[in-house]
DNA sequence: CAAGATACGTCAATATGGCTGTCCCATCTT
DNA sequence: AAGATGGGACAGCCATATTGACGTATCTTG
């Protein structure tokens, strides 16, 4: 509401006030693009009785060896507790181990260990999977501006976060 | 694993082998816009004692008045039961309201009610807000291949789907 | 018209993944 | 020595999803 999608005073409406209808395909393709992805590998998962969240917690934890527990919360921006239960179901696979810090000994520097490292591979070909084929039908300039979009929708506070992640590629 | 990020033997290499690191961009920008996007609306929903499973019903009904439930489940891809107990909630608030069907008796129409309208409009107004400044950030190049790759993610059958949605733009 | 398919509702039981609040221990900092 | 920080653990709760079975109204088809 709230939004002249046809009556338009200035020439050139400020982009704030983007037509409706603009806004919407870009839920709804967020909605359906993000929810068929995570589909892609429920049925990997499944194999492990692992569900979603335990992917996440693996996938971060491949990105970056050696994260602390503390970093991990941030970037996953749920409770201590919640993540607890997930963490203890990847040690109890034998998939994720962790080894005191060694400037901080309080900290638990989050691993994957060798089957870790193959089963999240194993989930990430199916995420490659259809990130590539969308990739290369939309074309390289696509991707970029898929990026760029992306970008400006995480908050000023996170994105030193997600800047870490991709620098050290 | 298995992507050859470095070695390349042909000039162009497949497409359905992008490097690692442009696919981990992708899934991580996926994961960081869409689940803070989502977060937008979290207190406004608060404050209907509604969760993001009843903006999603109310989202899609909004946007296709009078849908039928079968349509609906497609759309959102949940068992009837789960959908059931949304519908109620939002019934009992009196946001959405059902008739049936003229040519099919069976069939429950669903709409949303003035209050509904009024509710979805609000909530829309902070998705706006968040998709309209990553557009503008991004510019109207970047928004298109953003539109493009989040198409290509949607599966075949899918499609014709969230085409409906956006035909009678 | 009878039979079957379809649209929707509902009951019961269960799983997953979040949450709050509280308390604890080990370790680092000051 | 005192306090802050990183992490673990308890108990209980909530939201959202699942499966399977069954019931009813209505439409379609032989």
């Amino acid at each position: 509401m709230a939004v002249p999608s046809s009556v338009s005073v200035t020439p050139t409406a400020s982009p704030l006030f983007l037509r409706e209808n603009e806004v919407r395909r870009g839920v709804e393709l967020l909605f359906f693009g993000y929810t068929r992805l995570t589909r892609a590998i429920d049925e990997g998962l499944a194999e492990h009785g692992l569900g979603r969240a335990h992917h996440r917690a693996l996938y971060f934890i491949a990105r970056q060896p050696d994260l602390p527990i503390s970093a991990l919360l941030k970037i996953l921006a749920i409770t201590k507790q919640s993540l607890g239960r997930v963490l203890t179901d990847l040690s109890d696979r034998g998939l994720v181990e962790t080894r005191a810090g060694d400037v901080d000994r309080r900290q638990k520097l989050l691993r994957l260990t060798p089957e870790g490292i193959q089963f999240e591979a194993q989930l990430f070909d199916a995420l490659r999977n259809s990130l590539a084929s969308a990739y290369a039908a939309a074309g390289q300039e696509s991707v970029t501006g898929f990026w760029r979009v992306l970008e400006g929708l995480i908050p000023a506070e996170d994105k030193a976060m997600v800047v870490a992640l991709q620098k050290d590629i």
